[in-house]
DNA sequence: AAAAATATTTAGACTTATCTAAAAAAATAT
DNA sequence: ATATTTTTTTAGATAAGTCTAAATATTTTT
């Protein structure tokens, strides 16, 4: 299994969670920046391996065997980035871009060990959650800030966006996995937030409020 | 810089210690497990980017930035191997082939906190030394066991050969960095060894003798 | 010093993953 | 229902790294 094999995988796993009835080629192409053609390409190889159902112009769906590979890439990168963080001290923003290259490591027992020198951690620093080495995933209801009900209580479990600059911004915001939310007002005109986070008031735009999950 | 450029730096760098006049073609070939054409053409690429000195017929000698870069990946591979034993309880004899991968991952951050995590250590679980990132390696005196003079008593520091075979034998041996050596008797006519190792007497072979680096 | 053996390079081909441009199919709009 | 637009596939080309086989250079032997 090549590395660009399992980054179609990873990518086809990802989309699938939203397109479960298939996964269009482009699609594909604009997340892995490529072209139409080179996803065509791929998914003929990844069908020959039984990886991926594919039918001419009918769009990608994983095999089982092919969900349980992209879920051991996942496990692979979130592991890492657990690592990073927890160990190595990098930030939340710094992370990803290191667990793309350490994901594609061929080795069961240098996962299985890592993840045990981590203490089976379930969520990665950005709160998604971690396969463990069954596949099995610890599903956890979660709510976008944008729905979340005026004047409960949540706390931030997540964020949607992974960007550095996302990512930056709740830093700058002092917004962090754990933080407190209690929404105040909805503006239904304009969709802004103002939020009570770790009892410092704060104005949120509907950007942002769309991409943290709280709890 | 592609993991199969590192590969050949690396290859290069460790026969120059052996060859510093030129390495040839095929004894490259030969480290890589490739045909002497294909070393012939990554010479040429390799050349092109000031990474190595090659005129035909005449092989190769690293570039300063050469020898920076190939002692870079040295760095990376031991310190992993370092993780992996430290850290993920790993024996020594499984290390080599997941450094193998791990030092092709791209992250100077990364590598400097592993470092740090690791509390900048020295050597590598086979005794090799490990270049700080300026690249300089800590040079220590060390014969081989069958250098060694009878009587005195040193102590293990190094494996010349760190196959898992070679590894596995001197863990049946109970044979590790740290064990304390005396030659009894040396047997000019086989070049077998009387040795007592941590105070038990045993019998050793030129192979194994020649393999083992004492202090 | 010539002949033989060995080492190295060249030339051309193959594979993987990519691309562009054109063709074909499917979806959408009129 | 037809025309238009969008999506997808096909066909052929490219680049990196490799290979085989043949050519050439170097080294060793006689």
């Amino acid at each position: 299994m090549t590395s660009s094999e399992e980054n179609y995988l990873k990518v086809i796993y990802h989309l699938s969670l939203v397109s479960p009835k298939g996964v269009n080629t482009n699609a594909i192409a604009g997340m892995l920046e490529t072209k139409a053609s080179s996803v065509t390409d791929m998914l003929k190889k990844l069908s020959e391996k039984d990886l991926v159902l594919y039918k001419k112009y009918q769009g990608a769906i994983l095999t089982e065997k092919g969900i349980l590979t992209a879920k051991m890439i996942v496990r692979k990168h979130r592991l890492w980035e657990v690592f990073l963080v927890e160990k190595l001290n990098f930030t939340w923003d710094e992370v990803h871009e290191i667990a793309e290259e350490l994901e594609h490591i061929k080795s069961e027992k240098l996962i299985n060990s890592l993840d045990a020198f981590l203490g089976f951690p379930d969520f990665d620093p950005h709160g998604d959650p971690i396969p463990n080495k069954n596949g099995e995933i610890k599903k956890v209801q979660k709510y976008l800030l944008s729905d979340a009900t005026v004047n409960i209580i949540y706390k931030c479990v997540g964020v949607k966006d992974s960007s550095p600059d996302f990512l930056q911004y709740l830093d700058k915001q002092k917004i962090a996995l754990g933080s407190t939310f209690r929404v105040l007002e909805k503006d239904s005109f304009d969709d802004i937030l103002h939020v009570e986070i770790d009892n410092k008031k704060i104005t949120i735009s509907n950007k942002i409020a769309t991409n943290l999950y709280l709890q």
